[in-house]
DNA sequence: GTCTATAGTAGGATAGAC
DNA sequence: GTCTATCCTACTATAGAC
């Protein structure tokens, strides 16, 4: 987390680097404020795009839109960061999730949503899936950071997959039997 | 990256702290080179794994695996936390992107090989497919660090993804079809 | 090549004036 | 609440003995 030490944070902020231990009391404390309320508020002002969502590539969308704004403000893969930084035993692992829990409510909103009349809703672990979209993401903020043209390759190709998912859900009821049949044998493995 | 001094490096290497900018020059190189080889070795020992792995779901056991040896290792999530170090601007950048090829090569390795008969694999992008998946296993290595259960259950929930992939290729020409049709819309999108 | 010693610096945190 | 001044610690990096 070089660079953002309390002296650096208070100058961007034009204030004192006496004012970060008065208010806050350690600097880790400050990012741990600054990231829930960040993404609290960068969530709400996502709310309409969520909400507009109607296939998953266009929560795909979503996200190129999201990651782009993120690029466009200098904050790319803040929570990422913060992620990275909370690894090694620190207090920022419960705010830093429970920003990234932020984020998967409103994919899991938009997922119950959209697959609500697909058969794979009938199995399907939309909280575990929401989870897993959301990690994706995070890893792909950092993928872009050393690789810009692999991240975008790699968005591309889950936007193949969105189609896939979303052709299970054209297929009809032999799909679905069949699909049915699959889960239960997945649920015990070899 | 605290936690990643010279000092802490050397005493845990049983060796002195000056030895370090005798050998490397920075830290940052030494992070650099250790990135590279420590990746490059564990990707050999992986590398009979993947060569047996049959099915997508397989390749999400090999995921679990290697994330439950990192975790004994102790080596939890350390390219995730490189790759943050190297967001910003770092020199780490180019050996991290590096590290994390050699781990897109394996997979797109057998995704090529459990693709081959697939109708999907027509139209899909394997490389970009590799590359969502190494981004979202470092996503998932960090997510474990801040919510073990919910990294668990988004790797879970892939696995039923794995399954619905798997199903197309057993559906037929007829899906084959319909699915063509949609991977060419989804091209040229609304 | 490996050690000791040390210069120089950046950052966390506090005391106290205003 | 906000500032100045300051202490202390941990770190990078180098010089030089062995």
């Amino acid at each position: 987390m070089t660079g953002a030490s309390a002296r650096t944070i208070a100058t961007a902020a034009g204030v004192n680097q006496a004012l970060i231990f008065y208010h806050y009391g350690t600097v880790d404390d400050l990012l741990a404020a600054a990231c829930v309320t960040t993404t609290r508020s960068r969530v709400a002002r996502y709310a309409d795009r969520f909400a507009a969502v109607t296939t998953l590539r266009e929560l795909l969308d979503v996200g190129r839109a999201l990651h782009a704004e993120e690029l466009a403000e200098g904050n790319v893969s803040m929570l990422a960061q913060l992620l990275a930084a909370a690894q090694t035993g620190h207090k920022l692992a419960g705010p830093t999730g429970e920003a990234l829990q932020l984020w998967t409510a409103e994919i899991e909103a938009v997922l119950h949503r959209l697959l609500a009349d697909s058969p794979f809703s009938e199995f399907a672990d939309i909280p575990g899936l929401a989870r897993a979209i959301a990690a994706a993401f995070v890893g792909l903020e950092l993928y872009e950071g050393v690789d810009p043209a692999g991240a975008d390759q790699a968005l591309s190709a889950l936007s193949q997959l969105a189609v896939l998912v979303e052709l299970v859900d054209e297929l009809g009821p032999l799909a679905t039997r069949v699909l049915r049949s699959r889960l239960k044998r997945a649920t015990r493995p070899t």
